[in-house]
DNA sequence: TATATTTGCTTAATCGATTAAGCAAATATA
DNA sequence: TATATTTGCTTAATCGATTAAGCAAATATA
């Protein structure tokens, strides 16, 4: 019913008695047009509430000027708030943005990418899910020419864009903290080495560990997913040890928080007795009690910078492209649960 | 460089010397093709890597299968949920989702909507920010004829499909179960009258009240925008009142948090001195110490419900549509915060 | 055997916007 | 005054896929 029938450019030709190509010339200010007739068409267009058909145009010029974002998760923070910034940084060049979650599924990842191929985003913007190692699907966006910029879970071998933070140097920093703090034992709940960022934490800690003059025990290293869940699993785990650690650094908030639950629940003190730091900064590490020692991860900044390298890609395409690789540094909140 | 030229039914029709034509009647089965032209098609299109121009059959069909999602924030454990449900049912059929986060802003959702007419969505399913008031956009998309599916913040002067929770049984139950266990001077900490679902909150708070036979105290209903800041300012607030409440309803888990902090920072015991109830169930409420009492919104079901209904209706456009208003029933998980 | 129907395609138009090529009128330059 | 250039448009092709209309060959029916 309210189904109104679309206004076109030919509609507003017809009205000025002018071609359809006049109308389209006009509306983007040719310069071949004159002032009389662009002031026409464009107050015949407005009268009309003329909505450009972006199909057309997108067919047309073989451009659809939509960007394609993978996330593992939208509702952490850091993946909210890096996809508010690229969002402002595209919307401002005439991009929209289309988000897709791949609920850290390889499947549903690769599902995701075939749906932002077949929809022609011109670009790709993707932090890959923990279950991802084989890299094909990528590679595919690559063989077809798609500008392609990872963040934060990237991987080396594919040579493409990448922006993120220092993930080595956040464990050196956090060691040294720990350290500081009079610790000797510290344990390491970490991600799967297979995913570049949590291998350079990994490498990062045990070289901090080195050289702090500590040693390296293998059992106080453990890989996970890093859900809330591993969290508990993996600190319940550590409590058990006859030689328990006096203090526990976690690769993600969500894992830290859990371990924290356990602490909590078996009265350990926290940092008196466990000293405890999470990664990436969530809002909630400043909400439990103790609060949570964690790294920032410049969301913001992160989102901005992989946007505009997106941006560059497009923009001189006939150049072959150098490639891209951005590493903020991260920094740390201290908070009551190290301090 | 890697930019290959595209393949397109054209080049198929080539290989086999036929018609264009009779590739894309191949490809989607049409009865009039012969198996084995349809096999030869399907051979040939999968050995050149042929991908369908999605904008040229959107163009040409005046449907992109596309949906755009607008929430508020994607940070929040529900709408990600809802999100994540609503994508699984809208994929199934054929439809992919183009998620935009208003980020609560009345301004930003209205480019939200610009942006996703103007990528020529099949519909629209939202909820609304906190900010927005004048609803004038939103009758744009309907007077375009477009569906439009609005979720948890909806508004009734719309007329327009909507799926939610019953906000007002659910304030019945939540001051029903605090009044067993004895709170006297219960306090509200909503949202704004103006958006229809926290005032459901607020009428069913008070009548409830009335039902219980308790005094209604203006000076312990409070509008906010419920952000956790909020609920911190107000909760100071509520403290400093002569006659302190005994129990606390929060219209939102957020805000909630921030009274909890508030609390925990004043030595107030929660529960034995104040109860405290948020809205929402978000992982954190469990996580904090004392856990905190809240209202499961069901949002996988939202999220279910909510496609469903942009697919009724595309599939029976002709017929003048029913209104659909689905509400759940809320489902009140108790914690220590409130036991 | 003659006509009707079905099968398997082709032809040509179409969805709207864009753009290369071109043309006539107006204006500038020699 | 004669030619060159600029201005302001129009014409027609195009981006790929889809689809109504139609046609010839094959098959079915009377």
């Amino acid at each position: 019913m309210g189904n109104k029938k679309r206004i076109t450019i030919k509609d507003i030709a017809n009205e000025l008695n002018i071609s359809p190509a006049a109308v389209s010339k006009a509306m983007h200010n040719d310069s071949r047009i004159s002032e009389k007739t662009k002031q026409a068409v464009k107050r015949v267009a407005k009268e009309l509430d003329y909505q450009p058909n972006h199909l057309a145009s997108a067919l047309r010029k073989g451009k659809s000027n939509l960007v394609g974002v993978i996330v593992p998760k939208t509702n952490s923070n850091f993946f909210s708030s890096v996809i508010e910034s690229m969002e402002t940084v595209l919307n401002k060049a005439g991009y929209s943005i289309i988000i897709t979650q791949s609920n850290e599924s390889f499947e549903k990842e690769c599902k995701s990418i075939d749906t932002l191929l077949f929809t022609q985003v011109d670009g790709i913007i993707a932090s890959m899910a923990n279950e991802t190692v084989d890299l094909s699907h990528y590679e595919k966006i690559k063989s077809k020419g798609i500008p392609l910029v990872l963040f934060d879970r990237g991987e080396n071998d594919l040579n493409v864009d990448y922006v993120g933070i220092n993930d080595y140097d956040s464990s050196q920093i956090i060691v040294k903290h720990l350290v500081e703090k009079g610790c000797k034992r510290i344990a390491h709940i970490g991600g799967f080495r297979r995913t570049r960022i949590f291998n350079n934490r990994i490498k990062g800690y045990v070289d901090a560990l080195i050289k702090h003059n500590l040693p390296i025990d293998d059992s106080l290293i453990i890989e996970s997913s890093l859900t809330l869940e591993d969290g508990r699993r993996e600190m319940e785990h550590l409590l058990k040890l006859e030689n328990r650690p006096d203090a526990v650094y976690v690769a993600s908030d969500y894992a830290a928080l859990g371990a924290l639950q356990v602490l909590n629940e078996n009265n350990i003190n926290v940092p008196d007795s466990v000293r405890l730091i999470g990664f990436g900064n969530e809002p909630f590490t400043s909400l439990v009690s103790p609060s949570i020692t964690s790294v920032a991860q410049h969301s913001t900044e992160i989102g901005r910078i992989a946007a505009e390298t997106f941006l560059k890609h497009v923009s001189n395409d006939v150049l072959k492209q150098s490639l891209n690789k951005i590493i903020l540094d991260a920094e740390l909140i201290v908070r009551d649960s190290s301090n």
